[in-house]
DNA sequence: GTAGGGTTAG
């Protein structure tokens, strides 16, 4: 097994209210709306570029200039002495490189404003270090800034907020200090800028006292910085406190929502993320291309794909263009919540896609077992022109191991090569678990002692997941003690071991790994799964019967079971890996909570209907078996997702091909 | 003249 990060299943929703939607339309996906929402090509263009105030108003001059003045034959005009300089032209000049992020233009228009008799103008040269930075040259900038020999505190702003607003926010930090000790005062702008330096930097002490000196200054107030504040809190994962600085804010805005927003979805809190969603639109303010890209980002965390399809009606019905960004995280939230069919609808649409798309699209293909279709997809993105990175790289190879497409893995990795795209640790562990699966443990072995970098705990739970897939025992002990030496505190690695011994019938060495487990203090999350019917997430642990219709549930398990059976379903028990005989494991068996969930689902949705499954945990090869059986018989689409992939059972097969 | 919020992997 590859070590994965979980799909952020650990926090789900647990209850959404239906009346909570009814003011929206229904989804339909094909609607006259979405396609106008979709070739809309204005939407693409995020609200730049247009020309800002023209820099010559007088005609005889714009005439001189053949009506369209650009920089270069304004300065040219000044240079003839048909246009007598003064600061503003300068800046208008100025204005629109930043603008039009023209830093060559910049650069011509800053020398020639050096050569003129303006040269000290502080108002202009602070509106220059700006225009470096906005076009992205901080060398530029503080160059610009040293040069001056009187700065004021817009100068020193203007610079901190080109740090912090191009990732370099230790930077920007240490600018803060020394403008203090030049006596100067900072002002909102300054500390809007500092903290969002202060969140970027995770520097959770710094920023409270930053956040002291915003009081003290009596800047806290000002939404500007109270966002920033908030989002820093956020950023720091400390909700609570981002809370009681967006309720102390007497001023609150659709940024400040935003940010609140954000910070839930960030931390895999779909709920309370949805919540902060209503709470905005009931307070009158408008929800944001920033909103829907948070709000769809929380449902592709949680897998909620009603909520998901609710908020893209609602969005259509706003009004609220599908711009680049958006659509990229519509189409990720279609795919992580088990609609590959809408995620390629929307990526079909895209007027611009951009490497983030097809990254997004080539993962959706690698979770839904179509690791063809992503190789497809990967050569029609080369012949297109789009430059491949190294999380294309990781799509591609994930998509080859969870599809078993070991040449092509292999081939794959070959090319980051020519793509000048440097192997990480991460594409080491998909080849580890490409071979791995293939049952090619002693080559993935090799191969991990041969790696240029040294191999981590994920590269070593590569091969300890292949070994219990193959049961290697000796070799899985050995996997397993490396990764106890690299990150001794997770779970995983522990039950899997455990589980190699328990298979093996070692049951002494099983119980020794698991007291290993109790005596260090490791723990393993309970399994779960959760199910949607009507907008209402329900939760079920393994063996649970706190169920209020848990005899219903037991019931229509027993009469799918006896069903099954009869049409060649057997119960594995290999996967009870418990001190108990056979019939009493078959017991066990059949409460795991997707089975659990699964009746559920049959009990409460009409003939016919979808059915999906959310799983904390992978899913155990007894009901990976059991739930393609009961999609034939029940004649229903069962949709799973575990923390690793999607698994689509229909007909009694499922989408992996059983490789998983 | 200087300010805050959003995407893809593991």
């Amino acid at each position: 097994m590859m070590k994965t990060r979980p799909l952020s299943l650990s926090t789900p929703i647990t209850h959404i209210s239906k009346a909570a939607f009814l003011h929206l339309i229904p989804f339909q996906f094909a609607t006259s709306a979405t396609e106008r929402s979709f070739s809309d090509s204005d939407a693409w263009e995020e609200g730049e570029e247009g020309d800002p105030s023209p820099i010559i108003q007088d005609h005889d001059l714009l005439r001189k200039s053949n009506n369209s003045p650009t920089s270069l034959n304004v300065l040219d005009l000044i240079d003839r002495g048909s246009i007598e300089p003064d600061p503003e032209i300068y800046n208008r000049l100025l204005k629109r490189a930043t603008h039009m992020k023209k830093l060559k233009e910049g650069r011509i228009i800053h020398a020639h404003f050096l050569g003129s008799k303006f040269k000290s103008d502080l108002f202009i040269l602070n509106t220059i270090i700006n225009m470096y930075a906005k076009c992205g040259s901080l060398s530029d900038a503080q160059k610009a800034f040293d040069e001056m020999r009187l700065k004021d505190m817009v100068t020193w702003t203007a610079l901190i907020t080109g740090y912090a607003q191009n990732d370099r926010a230790e930077e920007a930090i240490a600018l803060f200090p020394q403008m203090l000790r030049q006596g100067l005062k900072p002002n909102q702008f300054t500390f809007a800028s500092l903290l969002k330096a202060f969140g970027a930097a995770q520097s959770n002490e710094r920023g409270r006292q930053v956040h002291a000196f915003c009081v003290k200054y009596g800047c806290d107030l000002n939404v500007y910085v109270g966002s920033s504040l908030l989002d820093m809190y956020a950023r720091y994962g400390d909700m609570k406190e981002a809370n009681l600085v967006f309720d102390g804010l007497s001023c609150k805005n659709e940024v400040s929502c935003n940010a609140l927003i954000a910070g839930y979805a960030r931390k895999g809190e779909g709920e309370e993320a949805f919540k902060q969603f209503w709470k905005m639109q009931r307070a009158g303010f408008e929800a944001t291309h920033f909103t829907y890209s948070s709000v769809f980002s929380s449902c592709a965390s949680i897998g909620a794909l009603e909520q998901g399809k609710w908020v893209h009606a609602h969005m259509i019905k706003s009004g609220c263009k599908l711009i680049a960004f958006v659509g990229n995280t519509l189409l990720d939230m279609y795919a992580k919540a088990g609609s590959i069919e809408d995620a390629r609808k929307v990526f079909d649409r895209l007027d611009k896609s951009d490497v983030v798309s097809w990254n997004s699209m080539l993962t959706g293909c690698a979770q839904h077992g179509r690791g063809k279709e992503a190789i497809q997809r990967f050569e029609e993105m080369l012949r297109i022109g789009i430059e491949p990175n190294e999380i294309t790289f990781l799509c591609v190879l994930t998509a080859c191991s969870h599809n078993g497409l070991l040449n092509e893995g292999q081939f794959y990795f070959e090319l980051m090569k020519r793509y000048n795209v440097e192997p990480k640790v991460e594409h080491y562990v998909t080849i580890v678990d490409l071979l791995g699966r293939a049952g090619l443990l002693d080559q993935a072995q090799r191969y991990i002692n041969d790696m240029p970098i040294e191999p981590t705990a994920a590269v070593w739970g590569a091969l300890l997941g292949a070994c219990r897939m193959h049961r290697n025992m000796e070799l899985g002990a050995y996997a397993a003690e490396r990764v106890f030496e690299l990150d001794p505190h997770d779970s995983g690695p522990h039950v899997l071991l455990s589980n190699i011994y328990a298979s093996a019938g070692r049951w002494s060495d099983a119980a020794r790994v698991r007291k290993m487990m109790k005596d260090s203090g490791v723990k393993k999350e309970p399994a779960c799964s959760w199910v949607e019917i009507e907008n209402s997430v329900h939760m079920f642990v393994a063996n649970d019967d706190s169920h209020p219709q848990r005899e219903e549930i037991q019931k229509m398990w027993e009469k799918i079971s006896a069903k099954i059976k009869e049409v060649g379903y057997v119960p594995d028990t290999n996967y009870v890996l418990l001190f108990v005989d056979q019939q009493e494991r078959e017991a066990k068996l059949q409460y795991h909570s997707e089975k659990l969930a699964l009746a559920f689902a049959l009990l409460n949705t009409p003939p016919g209907a979808t059915i999906r499954i959310k799983k904390n945990i992978r899913m155990c090869g007894d009901c990976h078996s059991a739930i393609k059986f009961v999609s034939m018989v029940m004649e229903r689409e069962i949709v799973v997702r575990d923390t690793n992939r999607f698994h689509h059972f229909s007909n009694g097969f499922c989408s992996c091909g059983d490789y998983w």
